[in-house]
RNA sequence: GACGGAGCCUUG
């Protein structure tokens, strides 16, 4: 029993919901840990229908199953869903509580998170990282220092944290200081002072950093990467994911991107077909990227076509960004009544 | 011995 829901959160970790499927299948005895499991397998690959099946599907429920459905819905952005649940709980913990605090600091409201810490019956090192990074997440450079400052004990979240508030808002130096600083450091943290480097626009710096990791993660690589593609630099952003070993919808996306906003517009189409014809399933971004190419090289139908695609044959709802650009493209055209449809059907204030 | 909360990488 143990081993078998050893192996679902295997499974679930790699984002194998297969894998999870099939311990479903064939596990011979279920208990409280591994509907548990389960739950955090569905939760942890965005299916929040497959969640909410299997929490209420479960006799018998603890704290950790009432969490995990609390974190998959807020996810979701359903936040208030999430509160109402949260509410609704049998008991709650210190884990519980962050969690909820965490949920609001996602949806920036800073505001209740702080509310939910200050009244807190005790507090530990993981919600203490949590409010600093609710501060740090909505821009709020010197709180978040307060509170890393008020910290007893600090570990390697906390110090990632505040170097990557520092370092996007332009204190490049406080950044390096605190990163050189840090007690010690892992891929996170070397990742977090490459893109502080590179989103100021210090690509010798970043490239440096990543030559000079001991150990390069998936999102290692990803970070060198966008720093080639957000300083326009095609070539190695293009370089740097052929060399990669492995790569995910944030690597691709960052290739896109780079060829999408420096205008070379029909690359970005040609990439983001080619996107389809393997397999991959493009997400809002990708479509993003699409749509940005389409209105930049004036192809109106390829862009509607692929706005209606992305939301009837993928299933992915429209942005306020995507319909700003489509909707750019029609002003340019002179479609002027498709706009004012647009703008009243859209789900959305116009602004 | 197995399950839940916090830091980093793509659009905003």
């Amino acid at each position: 029993l143990v081993s078998w829901t050893a192996m679902l959160s295997a499974y679930a970790r790699n984002g194998h919901l297969y894998g999870c499927k099939a311990v479903y299948r064939e596990i011979p005895e279920w208990s409280l840990v591994a509907w548990n499991a389960m739950l955090a397998a569905c939760a942890k690959n965005d299916d929040l229908c497959g969640a909410r099946e299997v929490f209420s599907s479960m006799e018998v429920r603890s704290l950790e199953s009432w969490t995990v459905i609390v974190c998959a819905i807020a996810d979701q952005g359903h936040l208030e869903e999430a509160r109402a649940l949260f509410e609704k709980m049998p008991e709650c913990d210190i884990v519980s509580w962050t969690a909820m605090l965490a949920a609001y600091a996602q949806a920036g409201n800073t505001l209740e998170a702080e509310t939910i810490f200050e009244a807190m019956p005790e507090v530990d090192l993981v919600s203490w990282t949590a409010m600093l990074a609710a501060y740090a997440m909505n821009g709020y450079l010197s709180e978040s220092r307060a509170v890393f400052d008020s910290m007893h004990e600090r570990n390697l979240f906390s110090w990632t944290a505040l170097i990557a508030v520092y370092a996007g808002k332009g204190f490049l130096e406080e950044a390096k200081f605190l990163f050189d600083f840090m007690p010690e450091r892992d891929a996170v943290s070397w990742t977090a002072m490459l893109s502080g480097f590179a989103q100021n626009g210090h690509l010798e710096e970043a490239k440096a950093m990543f030559d000079a990791m001991a150990d390069r993660h998936l999102f290692s690589w990803n970070g060198l990467l966008s720093a080639y593609a957000q300083n326009g630099n095609l070539d190695q952003a293009k370089k740097t994911f052929d060399r990669m070993h492995e790569r995910n919808s944030i690597s691709r996306n960052s290739v896109l991107t780079a060829y999408s906003q420096s205008g070379h517009s029909s690359t970005a189409i040609e990439i983001f077909k080619d996107l389809k014809l393997v397999g991959e399933h493009p997400d809002e971004i990708a479509f993003l990227c699409n749509l940005v190419a389409c209105s930049h090289a004036g192809k109106l139908r390829d862009a509607g076509d692929s706005f209606r695609s992305m939301v009837s044959d993928f299933g992915i709802p429209a942005r306020k960004l995507h319909y700003r650009y489509l909707i750019d493209l029609l002003c340019r055209s002179g479609y002027l009544n498709e706009v004012e449809d647009l703008l009243a059907t859209m789900p959305f204030l116009p602004d």
